[in-house]
DNA sequence: TTAAATATTTAGCCGTGTCTAAAAATTTAT
DNA sequence: ATAAATTTTTAGACACGGCTAAATATTTAA
C-alpha cells in the first residue's frame, strides 16, 4: 500500500490533471503548501513505483496505475461523506477533514461493505460522482450555473468547491441539492447574474456561479 | 495528537497494566514485535509527553493523561468494531484489524455522533465494555469460565481473546454472546471442564475456559 | 557475595518525508 | 540570441520511528 503522504500526492495530481494535462513541480507544492523541493522528491518515488510518469523539468502525469489508485481513494472518500452526512448526521460542510482521514484506511472489505450499507450511492453528499469498484465514473452530464442562458431552468446538482466556507454560503443562500433555480437576470459587465430560487431572486457573482452545477 | 506509534504504545501498556502493576521494556517489545532499544527510545519520548511515569531500568506506568489517553482509543476501536458487525455485517472474528486503523482517526465530533448513531452502546461484538466519553468503565462483572462450580449455570458474556482463530473456535463451539451454559464436570487433573451447551455436552480446556467470561 | 545470565539503555545507522540554500534547466523578455 | 526571471532539481540537514551492536544495570544462581 502507498504510504498516506503518497496517496495525498496521487490525489491532487488526479486534481490537478483534470484542469491542465501535465502537472508541474509547483502547482502541486503550491496545493498540498509544500515546497518544490519536496514534491521533486515525492515525484522520483511516485515514478520509480509507476504511479506517474516523469520526466525532470517537464512534469508529472499519472499512468494508468496511478489513475486507478487515485480513483480509489476518491471513492473511499465519498463514500464516507456519504455515510458521515445521511447517517450519522454530519452537516455537508463539516466533513471533509473527517473524510480526508477516513479515505486512507486500507481495507477492501471494510468499502464493499460500506457501499452495499449505503445502498451503492452514485453521488455523495455534494453531488460529485462516486467513483465504482473498477474505476468507473459516471458523467452526470453537468453544467456549471454561469453557462446557463437567460431565462433557463434547472436544478443544482453538484458544488464544486466543497471547502466549508462556501458551503456554509451556500446554506445562507438556501441552496441544496435539487433545489430548483431560474437565470432570470445576466450582467455582461461582470458574468454575474440573478437566478429565482425559492421564488425569490438572488445574485450571484460568476466564481460562485461557476462553482455550482446545474441538471438542465 | 499523539502520533499512531504512540497511541499503540499507549494502548499495550494499558493493556499490560491490567495484568502486571508495572510494564517492562522487554514486555512492550514482545507485545509489539519491536526490539527492547525502540520501545527504550520511545518510553523516552512518552514520558517526556508526561503520558507514563518512567524511571530508566524500573519500567513504565501510565499517567492520569496516559490512562485516559488509553481508554479513549479503547472506546473508539470498541464503537467501531460494534458498527462494523451490526451495521456492516463483517463477522466478529473479521473487525480486529480495521478497527485498529480506525480508532486512530481523530474526531471527537465524529466519536460523539457514531455512538449516538449506535444508540450508545455498552459492550461491543466481543462483550468487552466500552468506555464511556469521559473514561468510565463499567464493570460487568463477569467470571472466567473456569472459576465456575461444577452444576453452575450462566450464559456467555464476553469472549477475552479476540484472535480471529480463538474467535473461529467459538463459532465451531457454538458458542455466542448470551448463549446459555452449564458446567456439568471439572477435571482435576488439567482443570479442563465439561460444559453443557446447545444441549449437548462439550469439553473445554483451561486455556479455552479462561477466555471466556459468564454472567451467573 | 560474586560471577553469570538477563534486561535495559546508549550509540550509531537507516528509510521516510519534510525543509533551506544553492545549482541547474527552462522560459520569458529585451 | 542572449540576458534575466522563473522553475525545478540537487545537496545537505532534521525529526520520527524503526534497527543492530555494544555498553551498562539488574537479577539470579553458584
Amino acid at each position: 500500500m502507498a504510504s498516506q503522504s503518497k496517496e495525498d500526492y496521487i490525489k491532487v495530481l488526479y486534481k490537478l490533471e483534470q484542469e491542465n494535462k501535465v502537472v508541474s513541480t509547483n502547482d502541486i507544492a503550491s496545493f498540498l503548501k509544500m515546497k518544490a523541493s519536496s514534491v521533486s522528491d515525492m515525484l522520483k518515488k511516485l515514478a520509480m513505483e509507476e504511479y506517474i510518469d516523469y520526466t525532470k523539468y517537464k512534469g508529472a502525469k499519472l499512468t494508468k496505475k496511478g489513475v486507478s489508485k487515485a480513483l480509489s481513494i476518491i471513492r473511499k472518500h465519498r463514500l464516507w461523506e456519504t455515510f458521515l452526512v445521511n447517517h450519522l448526521k454530519f452537516k455537508w460542510d463539516q466533513v471533509h477533514d473527517i473524510a480526508e482521514q477516513l479515505e486512507h484506511i486500507d481495507s477492501d472489505q471494510l468499502i464493499d461493505k460500506l457501499d452495499h450499507f449505503l445502498n451503492y450511492p452514485k453521488s455523495d453528499p455534494h453531488g460529485d460522482p462516486i467513483p465504482g469498484k473498477n474505476g468507473e465514473i459516471i458523467n452526470l452530464g453537468h453544467t456549471p450555473l454561469n453557462e446557463l442562458n437567460l431565462m433557463d431552468n434547472g436544478s443544482i446538482a453538484a458544488i464544486k468547491k466543497g471547502t466549508p466556507s462556501f458551503l456554509q454560503y451556500m446554506d445562507k443562500l438556501g441552496i441544496e441539492l435539487g433545489t430548483k433555480i431560474k437565470v432570470i437576470d445576466k450582467i455582461e459587465f461582470d458574468k454575474s447574474l440573478e437566478i429565482k430560487i425559492h421564488n425569490k431572486s438572488i445574485h450571484l457573482s460568476q466564481e460562485v456561479a461557476q462553482n455550482i452545477l446545474i441538471k438542465i
